[in-house]
DNA sequence: GGCGTCATGTAAAAGGTTACATGATTCC
DNA sequence: GGAATCATGTAACCTTTTACATGACGCC
């Protein structure tokens, strides 16, 4: 049940609407987790009714009215004893790391070029991750943990990125010298 | 779909009852996917009914009765197929990235145990990773590709153990020193 | 006229986990 | 006596995805 314990981690750092949460989540929120629009509302229902969250309704002039929503005291709290309690390591589920291993099955110029689209769109994502780590460093309240944290995920992200970024440059050496 | 693909890929390097199937996915399937054996049990049920794999029963003393599956013609067309058709990037969902974020909630002692308790796990996967590595490298057959595409789906897990280390190694450090 | 953004949700289907069920053997 | 290994499966439950549904505005 970690979906809702993103979702509570999010509206802590940022009050925001269903919508809005929808959307950091679409991006990998953090570069933590993932989750779709139905999800993210279907939580945020049973959220309020624990009394974990609650909203405020704003009307707008021509856009649909939003429901802003804050974390409760009692969210917070139910947050941090989530956070004192260890939780299970994540079960790695990569389809392209079978494709991988199965590799002797694939048409080579078909399967170099799936590894050459990755690459960029992971080469992507870590210049993104970089360019904000610059911001991060740059910014007022280093030292202070509610900066360092999210700086030590993003740091998750940087490294692991990195690694694919190495890994996919050995498997196009392989690919290319078949 | 890809728990099926990744059965099949199992089934493809070597025949083996379901027992013997989710025995190989609990520990990571060749560090790429994880199943339970209900999961197994259930898909291998469908594949056999699509003709993709089949069986022999094999009756055993002692022991109950077990059943061999094999990846068919049909079936190995079928993987073919899927292997040059590109997948989607795999979400990233770590719940342990999301309580990073949210570290300066927690209670310092115990989220630098549950690091340190991390770090060891991960090292030790990367430490038998490495083993296996060692073997392949001396294995006959090097430069076949039949062996060099699992050494490098083996070479995607080694490189990321070996970020989470670096990465494990910056947390503890910044605990230590709160 | 169609697409993208803002904003909410419901419902059905697919994928995955946990509990239940059985039963013999071997090892501590 | 209890736990682990071999070997199969069903059923209930939880989680996640995809499709459906609505509606106004701005942009090309």
């Amino acid at each position: 049940m970690s979906l809702r314990h993103a979702i509570m981690v999010d509206l802590w750092r940022e009050d925001g609407t269903g919508y809005e949460i929808a959307k950091r989540f679409q991006e990998g929120f953090g570069f933590s987790w993932k989750a779709s629009h139905p999800q993210i509302y279907t939580e945020l229902k049973k959220l309020t009714d624990l009394g974990w969250v609650e909203f405020k309704k704003v009307e707008q002039e021509h856009k649909p009215a939003k429901k802003i929503y804050t974390l409760t005291e009692d969210g917070l709290e139910a947050l941090k004893e989530w956070i004192d309690t260890p939780v299970d390591i994540a079960p790695i589920r990569d389809a392209f790391l079978i494709k991988m291993a199965a590799g002797s099955l694939a048409t080579p110029k078909l399967f170099l070029e799936e590894v050459r689209e990755r690459k960029v769109i992971s080469d992507e994502k870590l210049k993104y991750f970089k360019k904000i780590e610059e911001v991060m460093q740059k910014e007022t309240g280093k030292g202070n943990p509610e900066v360092e944290f999210p700086f030590l995920s993003l740091r998750a992200g940087i490294l692991t990125f990195e690694a694919y970024s190495h890994w996919f440059d050995e498997v196009i050496e392989y690919l290319e010298g078949l």
